[in-house]
DNA sequence: TCGCAACCATTAACATGTTAAGGAATGGCA
DNA sequence: TGCCATTCCTTAACATGTTAATGGTTGCGA
């Protein structure tokens, strides 16, 4: 089997960089207003539909690698929105949590955040949007 | 139209992170051998598909910004991967270019490179490769 | 219970992402 | 010609991505 390596226009990393950018941007205008980073309100959303967990737990949840966690903790912490204790059991685990003015500020911003997300799945249609979320979930390796 | 904000499992954003994170492994992967990062590799190879290019175009093409580029760019002049020239005709102009060191280290992974792509292709299925690579390009606003 | 492997989180070091500001050069226009 | 907005690239500053090493803790088997 000949395998010749594929015009970078055709590359699926490319391709998944270019889509990244484009659904973002948005995001990141609104963003901008909170002083949050896409990161930070990950973490925040996480924890408010989760509630309380352990940092590895919410790093898998998050997407995020656990030393960009420790430190998007360490911010948030500093702007008073999450609170981190340590395990009673097992104090090898810190466990996270929103606070009030965290979850103030989720609710603040949770009806601008739906309406992008609504425009994307507008934009592409129900359909297409659905099968985007599929073909995308089989290639992460984590939810097989 | 009432509007909730989607779970974070079913995030568009979340999605194309994960995705991109199974995508890029095996890529990184036989990058480690070359000590080259994805970025460093991706500008080498849209220098040997293209030839010479201005900076602002190379970015572009790599889907990178302009400082991202500035600094990877250095990278690569101490590597002796690269050359860059300040134009002639204007001069504020860089044009950077492939070496036959370069070239040599795109030519003795492209084989390898080549099949981890079509191993994708074939994970996924040409129909629904194709499809994907359509959806994501829907999402990209530099393309249409 | 002693010793050690495994685990959780943090720190460190380097590279990139992102936004804003700076510096050099160009082009157009009064 | 002289001014000035624009363009191209670089630098700066901060946040995150990524990998490796470190520090405490825990669990378990000899």
């Amino acid at each position: 089997m000949t395998q010749s390596l594929p015009p970078t226009d055709r590359s699926l990393p490319i391709a998944l960089i270019r889509a990244r950018e484009g659904v973002m941007a948005p995001i990141r205008e609104m963003l901008a207003e909170t002083g949050l980073t896409e990161q930070q309100w990950r973490v925040l959303r996480v924890l408010a539909e989760h509630g309380q967990l352990d940092a590895k737990s919410l790093a898998e949840r998050a997407s995020l690698l656990l030393p960009s966690l420790t430190r998007i903790a360490a911010t948030l912490r500093g702007k008073g929105l999450i609170t981190q204790t340590q395990g009673d059991a097992d104090r090898r685990r810190q466990f996270i949590a929103i606070t009030s003015k965290g979850q103030r500020l989720i609710d603040a911003n949770a009806p601008q955040a739906a309406r992008i997300a609504a425009g994307f799945r507008a934009a592409l249609g129900d359909a297409d949007f659905d099968t985007l979320l599929d073909l995308l979930a089989r290639l992460d390796p984590g939810a097989p």
